[in-house]
RNA sequence: GGCGGAUUAAUGUAGUGGCCUAGCAUGCAUGCCUCUCACGCAUGAAACUCGGGUUCAAAUCCCGGAUCCGCUACCA
């Protein structure tokens, strides 16, 4: 088994738009996949013919193309083992059904949904297993003609498995270790369903982990106390020798608050818990996406990455390529990761600061045209250069620039009242003339006048400077004064320095 | 309720019996830098869930309590 090619999968039902959850289990899969020089297969497990939505695996594949992971194999992409849609692999699952049936190690069951919910409500912890199933209507309490004649009528009925009782099942788990857990507490699982002719997660995941020779499962935590049901079908096919070895991953947790992240947590928290932005076909509600809110991928993927695992390095920035040389399922944390939102704005904030002027003037430049604006490339490129450093989002880049395209209609209370003093609108003035009278109207020669006439007549170069700013911003903030107006030009400059004499106080 | 898992600062985590006077990062606070804000730099506040054991020695091992999470479907 240890010389086999490492295989995993990521295995998601199309039944809405990703759990970030679910990207991360992606994620790490690829990871593991990649450093052992494996294949990451993506397999769309649409056993529940009910629960189907549209658009949903088209979303999935999208999702992962932004964020750069890569199949080797699957829905979408194609390989040995295809198809790779359960719902396209009924025949396949059809006849391992069939042997569960004659070696004995599942049996058919009549009962319908109403007839269970009644012994649920009757019997206090009631669960259809060994004890059991001698009260339900199957084909271990009927004759071999009965459930003949039942199923030739075309009644209704599932496979279920046949657990034995009392055995203790070890899971010999990646992250977790050893993990015990008695058959008692097991129920015979349904296997398959006649109304759908579609198998259910177990007796699928099972026989397609199979025969697409997948030799490591790595999944979210919820899996694992139906584990030790999956070593027992993997017995039952006689498959034991080339099970794959398990490895069950935290969850993810709320924000604030108990229980897991879920999808209404994000908008109503002020983030997202989508990928990409998702409008459900039914209600046509709307749930924002990491893409559309302005996240780098890179960003989103490094802050996954250290969301229940972590190299033991003293830093937080990693590149794909150094995660995928880093990733070790043995360093994944054994308990939830509780959402942390601040760091993933901080992430973004990093990345962004990364990207190189051009990159960022090229995603900023259509968020401008929406607003009405066009400048040169090399003019963007400066301006974003400039305040790159304060945002965390590109989304960010018009609250920090928009006076460049916009002279201020108001001036700040705030900045008025700490920085502009009595003798303002004296030093103003004089500076405009100052500023009037260069002709080289460039960043470093004007700072150089403006500083030395500051210091020859003794003033604050506080008060001046911001009391300038004032007048060109409306506020105190911004980047260097002297980059500002060299691109503002002279004329604007004056313009706006007039323009605030004549309203301020 | 039953079963399983988990528990280091506000959050993500390092730690695998002595190196722990518990490290790193985010966030927060303060200072420096400085025309403002940010960046950067420096500093600071802040944690081993509780109780018993085992051991010369426990955040680390064992038992029990508490709390949280998951599962308990003809969902995955």
């Amino acid at each position: 088994m240890s010389d086999r090619k490492v295989r995993v999968r990521f295995a998601p039902s199309p039944t809405g738009a990703l759990h970030i959850g679910g990207v991360r289990t992606c994620l790490y899969n690829y990871l593991f996949a990649k450093k052992h020089g494996g294949d990451l297969l993506l397999r769309i497990e649409d056993t529940d013919s009910t629960r189907f939505v549209p658009g949903a695996e088209e979303y999935i594949i999208e999702s992962f193309k932004w964020l750069g992971i890569k199949f080797d194999e699957g829905v979408g992409i194609g390989g040995d083992h295809a198809p790779y849609r359960q719902s396209e692999r009924r025949d396949i699952y059809r006849k391992y059904v069939d042997i569960l049936l004659k070696s004995g190690n599942a049996y058919i069951a009549f009962d319908t949904p109403e007839e269970l919910e009644k012994l649920r409500a009757e019997i206090p912890n009631f669960q259809y297993d060994a004890k059991t199933r001698s009260m339900g209507k199957n084909s271990l309490t009927m004759s071999e003609d009965e459930v003949k004649a039942k199923i030739a009528a075309g009644e209704k009925y599932v496979v279920r498995a046949k657990v034995e009782p009392n055995e203790d099942i070890v899971i010999d788990d990646m992250v977790r270790g050893k993990v015990t857990i008695n058959s008692n507490v097991l129920d015979d699982k349904v296997l398959y369903k006649s109304a759908d002719d579609l198998p259910t997660y177990h007796l699928a995941n099972i026989v397609d982990d199979h025969l697409m020779e997948v030799t490591h499962v790595i999944r979210g935590e919820e899996w694992l106390p139906s584990a030790p049901l999956h070593v027992l079908l993997y017995r039952y096919f006689g498959w034991q020798d080339t099970m794959p070895r398990f490895a069950h991953l935290p969850l993810l947790l709320k924000p604030v608050g108990n229980g897991k992240l879920s999808k209404r947590d994000g908008d109503k928290l002020g983030f997202p818990v989508f990928p990409l932005r998702w409008v459900d076909p039914k209600t046509n509600e709307v749930s924002s996406g990491y893409r559309e809110s302005g996240y780098l991928p890179e960003a989103v993927v490094n802050f996954l990455a250290l969301l229940g695992w972590n190299p033991g390095l003293d830093r937080d920035l990693f590149t794909v390529e150094e995660l995928t040389e880093l990733f070790d399922l043995g360093h994944v944390s054994k308990s939830g990761a509780r959402f942390d939102y601040e760091k993933a704005k901080w992430f973004n904030h990093e990345y962004i600061i990364k990207k190189s002027d051009a990159e960022l003037a090229a995603m900023y430049k259509p968020l401008l045209k929406e607003k009405g604006y066009e400048i040169a490339d090399a003019t963007l490129e400066r301006i974003v250069g400039m305040v790159k450093t304060r945002i965390s989002f590109v989304a960010d880049l018009w609250e920090e620039t928009n006076f460049f395209f916009e002279a201020p209609t108001e001036y700040d209370e705030k900045s008025i009242k700490k920085r502009w003093k009595e003798e303002s609108p004296a030093l103003m003035t004089e500076l405009g003339k100052i500023l009037e009278g260069i002709s080289d109207f460039t960043s470093a020669n004007m700072e150089k006048i403006v500083m030395d006439w500051i210091e020859k007549n003794g003033h604050n170069t506080g008060t001046v400077m911001n009391s300038f700013r004032i007048t060109i911003i409306g506020a105190a903030r911004g980047p260097h004064m002297f980059d500002i107006i060299e691109i503002l030009g002279k004329e604007e400059t004056l313009r706006r320095l007039n323009a605030a004499l004549a309203v301020i106080k």
